[in-house]
DNA sequence: TCTGGGGTCCTTCGGCGC
DNA sequence: TCTGGCGCCGAAGGACCC
């Protein structure tokens, strides 16, 4: 494909606003209005997304949770639920799909959309002010829209448009968009980039474009010395490309409380082991590489890996080679993190079937995940604020939090009015544990 | 106040073959 | 025979994103 330049905004950025807390608002509705926060609900948690009443208090993601809640102390915090946001989030990218097939989703909850050969090539900014509508009324989310030439503008201009916004930028504005912008804002200068910027007084985008191309390539690189001098002048061919190819699958797992110790270190492998199988399997075929991931007490990180000398989707193999690698890490010290993932993917399984080799033991089958579709019995120990329950003559609702036996509880679901919290003796009303129920229905 | 979990991409370095 | 340069690959680490 030829890429030339594009001459028009067609390129179109959809992004769901705080996304996972929109959605647990809609499927709770004592929680709309409220601040909520969702994520990690250990010590050691941290924010995914926050609502917007909680970022009034200063809340953000990525946030410890222990000092959001210090800042928020009023918020719902809830352990997501990604069962329900992907469904969500398989109805938004299903209505994008209706303004052209070429959709790059880029995250559960951010897509492009390339209307340049579609039928809303003349009109972008109707046929995004349609879809949002849409997926309002289907899903009851704000997903906020940009619209550029390219894929740096649309992005922006949907970060622009937030909250529950559309800003289309037309060619002959977006220097006036773009030079104000801090350069914090490109996608791909993070902290440590702007850190470097700063040492040559590039606070804006129009501070970036004065930078000579060598002085960007000596600051941060080759690479992305090049790319910001492109970007900065509003440059930037990326086309918009459905179809990218996973490249690696992992699992990791930060504990509540360090662990230290061979048996109980070792144990941890084969747990976070045995979820990062479960995603391969998933994912279908074998991997080449595998990589462990150790983070000590003090937070310092480290990585070893270990290649096999081919493809392999044997649960024995790949565990034998995350013992090893781990091993190579010397985990002596207190362990804060481990983490174990599937890189060099191949497509298609490699099983080596069992004549092929002599040695070949009884099969170390990789678990069945606990069946996510299966209802289980709630107890102190499954217990997650945010979960989905169901009692047999109370309904539908959701779990505030268990101790002991004693479960609060809010029934209440998408289409009923708010609930009060009330609290129930597990042995005398049990509740179990059911699958987010996902009705979409246009409004 | 104490830092998640899923990833992608880039850089650097050392080994190896030519 | 020794040395240097180049390109490729794998390993490790780090920045970044949602």
């Amino acid at each position: 494909m030829a890429d030339r330049t594009r001459t028009r905004a067609t390129v179109l950025h959809a992004d769901a606003d705080s996304f996972f807390a929109a959605v647990e608002q809609r499927d709770k509705p004592s929680l709309r209005g409220r601040p909520v926060l969702v994520g990690g609900t250990g010590p050691r948690g941290v924010v995914s997304t926050a609502s917007y009443e909680a970022r009034l208090t200063g809340a953000r993601s990525a946030m410890p949770m222990s000092r959001a809640r210090r800042l928020t102390p009023a918020a719902a915090v809830l352990y997501p639920r990604f069962e329900a946001y992907s469904a969500y989030s398989r109805a938004i990218m299903a209505e994008l799909r209706t303004l052209s097939p070429l959709v790059e989703q880029l995250s559960i909850d951010e897509a492009f959309v390339d209307l340049q050969e579609g039928p809303f090539a003349d009109d972008p900014a109707a046929a995004a002010a349609a879809v949002r509508a849409r997926i309002r009324s289907l899903t009851g989310l704000a997903v906020s829209v940009g619209i550029g030439r390219t894929k740096l503008v649309a992005k922006l201009a949907s970060d622009a448009a937030k909250p529950d916004g559309l800003l289309l930028v037309e060619p002959p504005d977006e220097d006036a968009f773009l030079l104000p912008l801090p350069v914090r804002a490109v996608p791909g200068i993070g902290p440590a980039t702007a850190a470097a910027l700063e040492r040559l007084d590039a606070r804006t985008v129009a501070d970036l474009r004065r930078q000579p191309l060598d002085v960007l390539t000596m600051t941060v690189g080759e690479s992305s010395g090049a790319n910001l001098y492109r970007l900065a002048r509003g440059i930037d061919p990326r086309p918009v490309s459905p179809g990218a190819e996973r490249k690696s699958v992992g699992a990791e797992r930060t504990f509540a409380a360090d662990i230290f110790g061979r048996d109980a270190i070792s144990t941890a492998i084969d747990a976070v082991t045995d979820e990062a199988l479960r995603r391969l399997t998933a994912h279908g075929g074998g991997a080449r590489t595998v990589v462990a991931k150790v983070r000590f007490a003090d937070f310092t990180t480290l990585t070893r890996s270990v290649t096999l000398p081919q493809p392999s989707a044997e649960p024995a193999e790949l565990r034998a080679a995350a013992h090893q690698a781990a091993l190579a890490a010397g985990l002596t010290d207190s362990v804060r993190l481990l983490g174990v993932s599937f890189h060099n993917l191949s497509a298609h399984a490699q099983l080596t079937l069992p004549w092929d080799d002599d040695e070949v033991q009884a099969e170390p089958l990789v678990l069945p995940p606990e069946d996510p579709t299966q209802a289980r019995p709630l107890t102190e120990e499954n217990a997650r604020p945010g979960l989905d329950i169901e009692h047999a003559t109370l309904g539908r609702g959701w779990v505030v939090h268990v101790r002991g036996r004693a479960a609060t509880v809010r029934f209440e679901s998408v289409d009923t009015p708010p609930a009060r919290s009330q609290v129930l003796d597990l042995d005398v009303d049990p509740l179990l544990l059911v699958p987010p129920l996902v009705a979409l229905e246009p409004s």
